[in-house]
RNA sequence: GCCCCCAUCGUCUAGUGGCCUAGGACACCACCCUUUCAAGGUGGCGGCACGGGUUCGAAUCCCGUUGGGGGUGCCA
């Protein structure tokens, strides 16, 4: 095989971008990326009722997003399939004239009827031999021929369907316009796609796509069918009930990194480390090694995933990634200068605002059972006064804000924890947080005093 | 109903007849570290769906059962 493979990706923009599309992407790209050959991104627009010119460009942005970029040279597209309507119907002709399609003119209606009244499961090719052309409400029906179709696919090997359980599928609706199978295949066939790799769910459609290649002449693609992906019921993840979109995930602080990593792993492995760059993942993916079962979206999962990516950017990086999720009246300090401190604590950028939100807040919010839990030991109250009147003079950097703080610790008999729970809740209000001496250290001398100075004023002295 | 696909810890997976007393990761639990919470470290829990074959030997091959999934549109 010396002519580079072409694969394609060819969603239909009916609403937000799936995650499932987002593997299946992400399996072509890989695929074409490393055998030196295309990606095609085929918008298939066809279903004028439940498209939107919006979500054409969601799905550009999502794969740019996952780095399926239109700039890289294996990237062509994004086509659109319904520019290619008069190629759809020309090829329908082809069918009709060749003598493998019929026009029919049962509504779904009588099929239904009749098909109950004969005892089958559906269209049985009652109108194969009336010989009726074109006309006002009649489809065209290809004519499945006698024998079997045997798929062979890169996944799942070879899958042996018995045309006899194919029933004659409509090609062109009534009203003139061309059906998914058929506009697929042609646009596949004039596209020049060599691969067609999609979700498990297309296989059934795969041998009717086979025999329209077979009719108009052309061996079909090599096809790839891969699993699903599945809710915690094992139901194929969908628009309706499960959190699917793409945009979502972005939205709501999840690394592109960490996102594609993830999605690459679900029916596949990378080996014995599962996090891995792109690089390694795009040379080292293999149909073949693709797995045959359902892959559970498991969020959690894909959340660890994401803080372990967090931890691999440097301060710098992670404070301009996060800074979209701050609220526009925050300046970037002390936020920038924190980010060391909670950087090992965040599991997505948008929960970066709330680990430090006490320090832009004019007054921290106290939260009740951290004040009364911080407060019920006799020592606590004593002990914050110490602190509040050590802290005037002291030095005022982390190493001698906890040396001061240690040296209390052990005036009154308590671990460092214990005793610094106080002045903990007084300043951030909460009884978690990032490490205290570092964040007193960021927040200054004067606003630190002040909020130890309000608690004791709380507490009546 | 019919067609097709699938079946390793709760989850994602490694495993392609002996390297398996089945490895890793997430989750969970315990301990360590520790200024809280995390992060990190160590350990633990936990699986080859079941029944028959084939073989000197089966998670790996075959058959069946059961279970799950996908499809069954003039949607894509």
């Amino acid at each position: 095989m010396s002519t580079p493979p072409r694969y394609r990706f060819a969603p239909s923009p009916t609403g937000f971008f799936h995650v499932g599309g987002a593997r299946t992407a992400l399996f072509n790209w890989a695929l074409a990326r490393s055998t030196g050959g295309t990606f095609v991104l085929r918008i298939e627009d066809t279903d004028e009722a439940r498209n939107k010119p919006e979500w054409t460009q969601g799905i550009i942005d999502s794969l740019a997003w996952i780095g399926i970029s239109a700039d890289d040279p294996h990237f062509e597209g994004p086509l659109f399939q319904s520019a290619y309507a008069d190629a759809h119907l020309a090829a329908a002709q082809r069918l009709y004239e060749g003598g493998h399609a019929y026009y029919c003119e049962m509504t779904p209606d009588e099929i239904q009827t009749l098909a109950k009244a004969e005892g089958v499961t559906g269209y049985a090719g009652w109108s194969r031999d009336l010989g009726l052309g074109p006309g006002a409400g009649r489809v065209l029906r290809f004519r499945v021929p006698d024998g079997a179709t045997v798929v062979r696919d890169q996944v799942r090997g070879e899958v042996e369907f018995d045309n006899s359980v194919i029933e004659d599928f409509v090609l062109v609706r009534s009203n003139g316009t061309p059906v998914f199978l058929l506009a697929n295949v042609v646009d596949d066939m004039s596209m020049g796609i060599t691969n067609v790799v999609r979700a498990e769910e297309h296989l059934p459609n795969t041998p009717k796509q086979q025999l329209i290649w077979q009719a108009l002449g052309h061996a079909p693609p090599v096809w790839a069918h891969v699993p699903v992906l599945v809710n915690e019921q094992r139901k194929k993840l969908s628009k309706r009930r499960d959190k699917v979109a793409l945009e979502q995930y972005r939205d709501e602080g999840y690394l592109a990194d960490a996102m594609v990593n993830y999605l690459m792993t679900l029916g596949w492995s990378p080996g014995e480390q599962e996090i891995q760059p792109w690089s390694v993942m795009e040379q080292a993916f293999r149909l073949e090694d693709v797995n045959l079962s359902p892959a559970f979206f498991d969020i959690k999962k894909l959340g660890a995933f994401n803080g372990a990516y967090i931890r691999m950017m440097n301060n710098d990086d992670l404070g301009d990634a996060c800074l979209p999720w701050l609220p526009e009246s925050w300046g970037p300090e002390p936020f920038r200068s924190m980010v060391p401190f909670i950087r090992e604590r965040l599991k997505t950028l948008a929960e970066a605002p709330d680990a430090v939100d006490f320090m832009y807040a004019s007054d921290p919010e106290i939260d009740d059972a951290s004040w009364d839990k911080a407060f019920a030991p006799d020592y606590a109250l004593p002990l914050l006064r110490h602190v509040a009147e050590a802290y005037v003079v002291c030095d005022w950097d982390h190493a001698t804000l906890k040396a001061v703080m240690e040296e209390l610790m052990e005036r009154f008999e308590v671990k460092l924890g214990k005793a610094s729970a106080a002045t903990r809740v007084a300043v951030t209000g909460r009884s978690v947080g990032p490490p205290l001496f570092e964040a007193l250290e960021v927040m200054g001398r004067d606003e630190s005093l002040r909020r130890l100075h309000a608690a004791l004023n709380r507490l009546g002295g």
